[in-house]
DNA sequence: AGCACGCCGACT
DNA sequence: GTCGGCGTGCTC
């Protein structure tokens, strides 16, 4: 048999299957799916069997066998080997580079190098001279030492052991290891069959009092236990079970454990809550598309507070009826516990919660519940997409509009396309929930399916029937002018006095990185830059250290001004941490929490400080984006924005939609109980559609003028675009490079009869523009150009991305510039 | 990506 | 005359 292998070697030179001999042994266990190690170019290296072919029609002597078989269960099944077929094909990356992106860490495997004295060395020293004792002791261990551990260790016999290696007296093996360690533990098995208890105790010496004791504690129990609870629970010690193992009384094997970072924990139980008519509709129209076969997308557009929460929870149990799993992907920073309680309260241990606050070995863990089919529902963040389960019914995408569904590292997909290409596969539906829709998924819900059914579920009232907050703005130009330089406007600093005054609480929004303040001399205008990339330092308070946000080059605040020496160095840009020490001067004694990237690293962090603020340990919660989303606390009755332009004023044709859904989304988070809320957003850009909708909840007016604007301008949801940056140390290198490529690309669409302005009337067209110098022109050294490609119509964009490519690629080395591909890029800029 | 094979400068 | 520099090219 052949295995058809996909090594781990990302590059595009390898992005093929290479065939593989499957030895007898194997034979049983290799799958399409399964994760083998094979020698590849000299070394050992990771793989996933992609396909299965019969030995006849290959090249005996060119084929080398496989390695060593990784798992007793293959990881990935057929649909998912499809699926990664299609995100290389989509998303322009290799195939190895989809694969990994659907496994667990804790499965990336690296070879490791091991050195063991030959077979065929001699046994007498002499013959060995070239090696020391020391180094043949070492040697003498079985199962050999680790190369990179000997050479550590013996740096200065290295030539030493590159001879003998040379020579045949030491043998090189290598094999994979896993990242992380699939954890094991011993546990004790009782004797099997049904024997006597009589006898087992009298094969036991009269003085064995512990062992008996032991016997006893197991045969009572009847079941497998770990080592260590039985000696917890029984007590004695290690050696005495082992007395008994080795009197054949009991059996000790090594086993893998589970580690359930939920255990111990109880979950109250919930009931389905009774749906109001306007969700019963929801769930209906969601409950037929899970028992239909004909996969559906649906966009659920549900206020803020309109219950889609229980909606997504009947319709997973009326999924789980049907014997299908489900799959709920939320954005990373909504996954709290609160979020969890949820969803482990209705399904209890049918549930698997994956998300980045667990370690590698926990996820493998939850991971396999999936793959192993104890549980059928898996909620976690971007990558749950990819859960291993085999009759998917349904798959929700909660917040789908927001933009941590999209992964910026390689492959660049989005988990709402996934989603959909995996529906389409399984015949499954999938759920797109939002109180603000991205402008594309609205779009296309919009359009009338085949059927003449609208994809578009409206849920526009609030459970409890109660109002949404009421929203002032306030127009920070009129507060400067009469002579309010401070950052609280006075209706702003006015409403939370009052909410100090009652025992209220407040949320304070500063949409901008805490940290995101930039130094500038006032006498000569010198601001501080990186020296390797094209962007201003940052001011780090907490270390005192202007740091660069994309290589992470770090130097100390210079007292003076480097250019001119004035002293007159100033910060410009709030941040969150300007923000906290205004507050604590001009409200003495306010309790703050504060919520962002440098205060939530920690693990736990993040939960723990909410739960100090909903155990009412502060007065005001003042934080970045990760306050706006889903938080509920009942004493909230105020909402601050502090700037509501920050977003606003980023050149990207995103910003209008950025900032209304953000202000939505956090005017969402006043007055969700019983007291009234009350929402204030400071700007300086009142009149702005953006805000202007925002205030009145509006989100068909925001819709409406949003349209217009992209329209006008040809961005989506009115075409699709592609952001190809390229890179190089040297300029000269770079910019004809980049020039070539776009040249390319047009050639290729002109060809094609594509080229052309958007407007035009024909179906397919595109655009390619630029090259132009990226953003940020310069990081880590290297000079960065960008093209940004629009184009409509069912044209097969990433064909024409690999060919036009393909001259970069084969440039001469050292003229070689990098090339990224991002297909529907969340940011052009 | 790595490792091997292959062609030119500082050493025994 | 060899050791080794890292520049191309291939990996079942």
């Amino acid at each position: 048999m052949i295995a058809k292998v996909i090594v781990d070697v990302p590059s595009r030179q390898t992005d093929r299957p290479f065939d593989y001999a499957v030895p007898r042994d194997m034979e049983p266990w290799i799958e399409p799916g399964s994760r083998v190690g094979v020698p590849f170019g000299g070394r050992v290296l990771q793989g996933f069997v992609i396909g299965l072919a019969d030995e006849s029609e290959f090249d005996a002597k060119r084929i080398k066998p496989v390695a060593e078989l990784l798992d007793p269960v293959p990881p990935l099944l057929p649909d998912l080997i499809e699926l990664a077929r299609w995100m290389s094909d989509k998303y322009v990356c290799t195939w190895i580079a989809a694969l990994q992106a659907m496994v667990p860490s804790a499965l990336k495997g690296k070879a490791e190098r091991f050195v063991t004295l030959s077979n065929e060395a001699p046994d007498d020293n002499g013959a060995l001279s070239g090696l020391p004792e020391e180094l043949l002791q070492w040697l003498n261990k079985d199962g050999g030492v680790k190369l990179d551990v000997l050479l550590g260790r013996f740096p200065h016999y290295a030539g030493a052991v590159k001879q003998a290696l040379k020579a045949g007296m030491l043998e090189e093996k290598t094999s994979i290891h896993d990242r992380v360690g699939i954890r094991k533990v011993l546990t004790v098995y009782p004797p099997e069959g049904s024997s006597d208890p009589e006898r087992l105790f009298a094969s036991l010496p009269a003085r064995a009092g512990k062992q008996r004791e032991l016997l006893a504690y197991i045969l009572r129990n009847n079941e497998p236990i770990p080592l260590q609870r039985l000696l917890a629970e029984a007590g004695g010690s290690a050696g005495s079970v082992r007395a008994l193992a080795d009197k054949g009384l009991v059996t000790i094997r090594e086993e893998e454990s589970k580690r359930d970072p939920y255990a111990g924990r109880e979950f109250k139980r919930t009931e389905p809550l009774p749906l109001t008519p306007g969700q019963q509709d929801v769930y209906g129209r969601i409950a037929g598309a899970v028992e239909s076969p004909e996969p559906k997308v649906m966009l659920l557009h549900g206020v803020t507070g309109s219950g889609k929460t229980e909606v997504y929870l009947q319709a997973i149990h009326h999924c789980l009826t049907l014997g299908k799993q489900a799959i709920v992907l939320v954005p990373e920073i909504s996954l709290t516990p609160q979020m969890v309680e949820r969803f482990k309260g209705r399904f209890g241990d049918a549930v698997a919660v994956m998300h980045s606050r667990l370690s590698h070995g926990e996820r493998y863990d939850e991971w396999r519940k999936i793959r192993s089919g104890a549980v059928q529902v898996a909620i976690g963040a971007r990558s749950a997409v990819f859960a291993p389960f085999e009759r998917i019914g349904l798959i929700i995408i909660d917040e789908e509009h927001e933009s941590s569904y999209k992964q910026e590292e390689t492959p660049k997909y989005h988990a709402r396309d996934v989603a959909v290409k995996r529906a389409k596969q399984h015949g499954a539906a999938v759920v797109l929930g939002s109180a603000t829709p991205s402008l594309e998924s609205y779009a296309a819900a919009s359009r009338t399916s085949p059927g003449g059914e609208s994809m578009l579920l409206p849920m526009p009232e609030r459970v409890h029937g109660g109002p949404l907050p009421p929203v002032r703005i306030v127009d920070m130009r009129g507060e400067l002018m009469s002579g309010n330089r401070s950052m609280f406007s006075r209706s702003l600093h006015q409403a939370l006095e009052e909410r100090l005054a009652r025992g209220e609480q407040s949320v304070l929004l500063l949409n901008r990185r805490g940290y995101s303040t930039f130094v500038m001399c006032r006498s000569c205008g010198y601001s501080a830059t990186c020296p390797h990339c094209d962007i201003s330092l940052t001011y780090h308070r907490k270390s005192g250290v202007l740091r660069c946000h994309y290589c992470g080059h770090a130097e100390p605040l210079p007292a003076s001004c480097p250019s001119c020496g004035s002293e007159h160095i100033r910060y410009f840009g709030t941040g969150t941490q300007r923000v906290e020490e205004e507050l604590a001067k001009l409200f003495p004694g306010i309790r703050v929490i504060r919520m962002d990237v440098d205060t939530t690293s920690e693990k736990n962090a993040h939960e723990k400080l909410l739960k100090q603020f909903g155990d009412r340990e502060a007065d005001v919660l003042l934080g970045t984006q990760m306050v706006a989303k889903g938080l509920d606390f009942p004493y909230v009755t105020l909402v601050g924005v502090i700037a509501a332009d920050t977003s606003l004023n980023l050149p990207d044709f995103r910003a209008g939609e950025r900032t209304f859904q953000l202000l939505t989304q956090v005017a969402g988070r006043a007055g969700r109980h019983h007291l009234p809320g009350e929402v204030i957003i400071q700007t300086y850009a009142p009149e702005h559609y953006a805000i202007a909708a925002a205030q009145r909840h509006d989100y068909a007016a925001f819709l409406a003028e949003e349209l217009k604007h992209r329209s006008l301008l040809a961005y989506p949801p009115y075409c699709r675009l592609v952001l190809v940056t390229m890179s190089h140390e040297q300029i000269g290198v770079l910019a004809p490079a980049a020039e070539q490529f776009a040249g390319e690309l047009r050639a290729l669409a002109g060809a094609a009869g594509y080229l052309g302005p958007l407007d035009g009337g024909r179906p397919k067209t595109m655009e390619v523009l630029g090259p132009t110098a990226s953003p940020i022109a310069k990081m880590k050294d290297r000079y960065r150009f960008q093209c940004v490609i629009k184009y409509r119509g069912n044209i097969d964009i990433s064909s024409m991305l690999r060919a036009a490519s393909k001259p970069l690629m084969e440039a001469p080395a050292g003229r070689q510039a990098q090339i990224s591909i991002d297909i529907d890029p969340q940011m052009i800029l």
